[in-house]
DNA sequence: ATAATTGTTGCACGCGCGTGCAACGCTGTG
DNA sequence: CACAGCGTTGCACGCGCGTGCAACAATTAT
């Protein structure tokens, strides 16, 4: 047993311990919910604590154990602002709830591999993927190489057997964009979607695709932004529209989320001189803080990103052991 | 000494030393930069650990040295796109020379005790504190409670003399937003701030309108957004122009950063049906993604986050131990 | 050849706490 | 009074690795 009586400024168990007059245990026991201690002893050992500015060093902790209550987030999507909600979101849950959050950038394929190392090492409980372009094969290579205790996909799916998916439901979510839009008259519109990944299957565009089809027996063209940022939808919708006459135009841009959206109002307004929605419609996913702007003011679709994150709770404490798609809510805006 | 045999999944550094047939000693010599060890020792140790899937354990290694290669990353301000930036460049330049990030909400100031507790529990070697909205007073009372070994303030101003702060030049900065203005001809300027926080200095602000006063003799009136938001800049600058004349309105708000030009135009434009610049210029802070995109264009001033970036590196290797404020970079868009 | 020097390796001890078990004291019943 | 039952407490051992030093081998100087 160490010597609390040393000049060193970090107060650990056995100081409190002493301060107390009981053992080190009776100290770890007082800070653990649901142990087994008298109430006198835990009071006494709390005051001891407070008096000595005494807090459990968790690092220790996790070496004792094999929790380390620590979570790896893992992104990659930075340009997006919709990642600073979620970031905002799950870091403030999950610390209220006694995890703590380590923030990982995964920039590309072969760094997947390197982020999902570096979390391992700091023995993170479980890895969230939070992002769009992340490939499934590579995240399969990265997972045999590595092996973590849990790999959730946060806000995005995956069809990789080894990982739990928690996300917004797309399929709920499309079809009704689809029928506002039916409802309001609009007969030919496009999708616009991020990135074409190889493997991942994008959920929204198709579901909307078929839907549209099942209704209306008509096919939904469809195009693809370089990146998931304003910059390429711009770009790509510019290239779209640029000498096509007002009858050859699609009526509604479909866009797969709002950055992207936001691209394509940018787009038709200051690149086309059109204007939204009278000359196009544009709908948009996430209902970022800028799409309740009075300069966008979009129709979009909100992710339910609390109840998310408590399902990602009840994942790590090992209740929920199957993927889950919850529903969101629509917000109709001017853009349709 | 462990036996290397047993059916455990996790590798430790006694099964790459019983596989290379050295001792764990030599086994750590080997992942350390610098050690002192023969070339074929290393490589065979490396040859081992990557036979067995080995990776020093982070968290044991923080245990047993004082150093745990932990940077606690604290912000509140999840509005501000702006954020989105400085945690990526953060965490990727971070984690790439061996730190890990540990992402730390603080909502309020009763919260910045907790947060700071939080990050204390695990051990962090330092704290870096990236936000707008902090009390000095109640970092103060917050360090008080909890000693950590460094405490960073990012890319904000402090007076706080236990902390030390990276910054951008703000004097620089906006004397040069300054001549810009002057000599582009503008006379009647309003300073659009954040909220108005107690002891926090507002250097851009006073620079601006003492280095204001310097050259024209002219008072500039300052007015307060509610938060670091659009939507309050909005509703402030809506308030401040309603009831002018053209004659009796500023002819440029100079804002204290990005998000609020972009409320301060939107106000402008869409509450009040005027146009950006002809009737009233505006200038940010920042230069946030959405600056550049054809609906704003704004004129700006970009925060060198790479070299505060680099500068932060050497905080933490304990080379630098001063305050740095370093220049950024003046961007002239459309918006003056 | 011997000593001095440099480079390389092994090891006892400890970092702060958790786990599982054994021992303790208390209450109430027969 | 003895016993079981229960709540409570103490403890040996280990989590995986770093530190500082001592021992050793390889090299050069004398």
């Amino acid at each position: 047993m160490a010597d609390p009586e040393d000049s060193t400024d970090t107060v650990t168990a056995d100081h409190v311990a002493a301060a107390a007059g009981v053992s080190r245990w009776t100290v770890a026991r007082a800070f653990k919910k649901d142990a087994s201690i008298s109430r006198q002893s835990r009071e006494r050992v709390i005051a001891a604590a407070e008096a000595l500015g005494y807090a459990p060093d968790l690092m220790a902790s996790s070496l004792a154990s094999d929790r380390s209550n620590l979570i790896a987030l893992i992104t990659n999507d930075f340009n997006n602002p919709h990642k600073l909600v979620l970031l905002e979101r799950l870091t403030r849950i999950l610390w209220s709830r006694g995890w703590g959050t380590l923030l990982v950038h995964m920039s590309d394929s072969e760094d997947a591999s390197a982020a999902l190392l570096a979390a391992s090492q700091r023995r993170v409980d479980a890895a969230v993927v939070i992002g769009t372009r992340f490939d499934d094969k590579m995240l399969e290579t990265a997972l045999g190489a590595r092996r973590l205790k849990k790999l959730v996909i946060f806000a995005r799916y995956s069809q990789n057997p080894n990982t739990l998916t928690i996300a917004c439901d797309d399929v709920i979510a499309m079809r009704q964009m689809a029928d506002h839009l039916l409802e309001r008259g609009y007969r030919k519109p496009v999708f616009l979607a991020g990135p074409d990944t190889q493997s991942a299957k994008l959920h929204r565009k198709s579901t909307f695709t078929e839907y549209w089809q099942e209704r209306t027996g008509t096919h939904v063209p469809s195009i693809n932004a370089a990146a998931y940022d304003f910059g390429p939808a711009i770009d790509r919708v510019t290239a779209l529209l640029q000498d096509r006459t007002a009858a050859d135009r699609p009526d509604v841009l479909v866009c797969e989320n709002d950055i992207i959206a936001i691209g394509a109002m940018d787009a038709i307004r200051y690149r086309l001189g059109l204007r939204v929605p009278q000359d196009i419609a544009v709908t948009g996913f996430d209902d970022i803080p800028l799409s309740s702007s009075p300069a966008y003011q979009l129709t979009t679709y909100r992710q339910p990103i609390t109840a998310m994150a408590e399902c990602l709770l009840e994942v790590l404490e090992g209740k929920l052991t199957h993927d889950v798609a919850l529903p969101g809510q629509f917000i109709a805006r001017q853009t349709t």
